[in-house]
Parts: C-alpha cells; sequence; structure tokens
DNA sequence: CCAATTTGGTTTCAAAATGAAACCACCCGG
DNA sequence: CCGGGTGGTTTCATTTTGAAACCAAATTGG
C-alpha cells in the first residue's frame, strides 16, 4: 500500500493524497464509513472483503487519521470504526467519484443509488471548480504552480 | 485491476468509479495527463513506474474510454494519450484530492504545488458539495438514497 | 542512405500483495 | 459456564507487481 518513495515527499498534494487513500479497498471503506457502517463485522459483509485485508487496511486508516477507534455505540465491549474530522472532509472526493459513476458508468435507465439533501430530499448539485472570483473553471482555465521553496522572508 | 465481481454491476456509483479508476497508478496517469503529458516516455519518466505496468494502465484507461490514443502532436509517426470528455471529467475528482491533500498532507510551511486560475493566477476556490437550493452540504447532511428499480412508468 | 540511438513497448522471472480458510481469544446471552 | 458471535491473526496458495532484458519500428546523425 504506497510503498513508492517513502523518502522524497511529493510536493504534489494529489500524489500525497493518493499515496494514502488511492487503492480500492480504503475509498470504499471510506464510502461505507460515510454510509454510517461502524464495526468490522459491518464492513466485512458489506465490501466481502477477506478479513486479513480488511484489517490491514483499516489500521491504515487508523494510522492516517481518517478514521478512528472509539467504544462501541451499543455499549458492547468491541469497538467502532467512526470517520475523524480529517476522514469527514474526504467528502468532496467521494462525491466527486459518485458524481463521475453516475454521469459515465451508467446506462440511461439503469438502477443507480442517489446522494440527496436530506432537509429537503433533493438530489445535490454537481460540484464546480470555481476560481476566488467566483467563475466556475474548466480543467483548462487552471494550471497547476510548482513552488519550490516556501517565501523566504517578505521584503517588505 | 479491479477484477471484484464483475457480474453483479453495483448500484453504487461511487464503487463503479473505484473500479475503474481507483488505483494509485491510473490516478497519477490522469493527473499527469491533466498536466498536459502526452507520450508513453514522459509518463513513464515522470512516474518512475516499470514500463509493463505503465503499457497495463494506459491500456486499461484508453479500454475505458478516459484516454484515447492520438497521432502524435509532434508529427511523429508515434502517437498521444489524451483525456477524452470523459476523462476530463475527473477534474473535479483531482481537484478534490488536490483540496484534501493541500489541506492534510503538508506542515503548516511546506513546499506544494498549487492550482491556480489561468486567467488571474490565483488559486482556486475550495469545492463545495450544494443542495439543489443552492445550500452548502456537509456530509452530515445528505444520505445515500436507494433505488431499485427504474419507475416502471409515471402514472400521470 | 546507413548506422546508431530513441521510443514504445513485450517477455521473463523473482518478490510482494492478495485472498481464502483455518484457527483462536474474547465477549455476550442464556 | 456453555455455545455462538465478534474481531481478529496465521498460514499458505494464487495473483499482481516490478525490474531487467529483450526487441521492432521510428528517428537522428553523418
Amino acid at each position: 500500500m504506497a510503498k513508492r518513495k517513502p523518502q522524497s515527499r511529493t510536493e504534489c498534494p494529489v500524489e500525497r493524497s493518493v499515496d494514502i487513500i488511492g487503492d480500492e479497498w480504503s475509498l470504499l471503506l471510506i464510502r461505507d464509513a460515510f454510509d454510517g457502517l461502524r464495526r468490522f463485522g459491518e464492513f466485512q459483509k458489506n465490501l466481502g472483503v477477506a478479513k486479513n485485508i480488511l484489517a490491514t487496511r483499516l489500521r491504515h486508516l487508523v494510522a492516517h487519521g481518517i478514521l478512528e477507534v472509539v467504544p462501541a455505540s451499543d455499549g458492547s465491549a468491541f469497538h467502532d470504526y467512526v470517520l475523524t474530522p480529517k476522514g469527514r472532509d474526504l467528502f468532496q472526493v467521494l462525491v466527486g467519484l459518485r458524481q463521475w459513476g453516475e454521469h459515465h458508468c451508467f446506462q440511461p435507465n439503469e438502477a443507480r443509488s442517489v446522494l440527496v439533501d436530506t432537509e429537503q430530499g433533493r438530489p445535490v448539485r454537481a460540484m464546480e471548480v470555481r476560481s476566488e472570483s467566483g467563475r466556475p473553471l474548466t480543467s483548462t482555465d487552471t494550471v497547476v504552480k510548482k513552488v519550490s521553496e516556501k517565501k523566504p522572508r517578505s521584503k517588505r
């Protein structure tokens, strides 16, 4: 799981994210956590993943502060895995994957689950990337600016 | 690469997306394609990936309509790999990964690349999930609604 | 036009990751 | 205090990965 160059930390934020959560099981575990699954057995049953793999991935996500282990909500001596604030901040990533899948991975009339606003029960809007001034942007309107060093000290 | 249950197509759009692009190399290849890399050798040099793995992943992305093979832009007999419209629609996913990485995978003063609006040169806004009515939503404001079948026919 | 080099792969093989199954300790309910 | 459920770990066969060698077609230098 993400063993590439542990020495040279890349300056690309996409790559740092992908190194942590860029694998199938981690992403599906995070999806399930957003869906409210908490227990080892729930994840295992829902994903059909081998228990050793599941244990490895849960440890990985806990180690990276995406999930945390808390006392079970049912009062038993077991424990739950729940999203931390850092984990919940992956919401946009999961919504992005969902909306792309909705748009590109289904036949027009094929059944699919849909993310709705709890309050209104209506599907959420398509996410947009916007400039600082609020203008919607496509990928061709943007560019990655490399920052070699933090500004040593401002001259003024 | 995504060999899980090829028979039962899940109704979860997140899972369908993850089955296609939920691996480290695919996501990094897509990032590089957004950055304008086109040639086999460019990807290979930039990622440091083994050539057999790169060939497999490029074939996979082409097979799924995310990249396409086009005549080389330099007029040579080689060819380029470029994002299709379907591939460009992954922009929000990549921006989501980038913004999460920026926020959670760097020390405050650590050097990082940044995505800017080409026109203004200013960093893009944080992406937001919004309700149909425009209200910003967090994960706790939303729920996944399972849709078992397409509406057979409207009664009215 | 020919030789050398570059490009874009494929093949081969060892090492690593995955996954199924067996095993096991602890908790819980009766 | 017994039987089953929960949450793992261990073992081992299979699959995937990756490094390196190899190779054909295209390009470049002379």
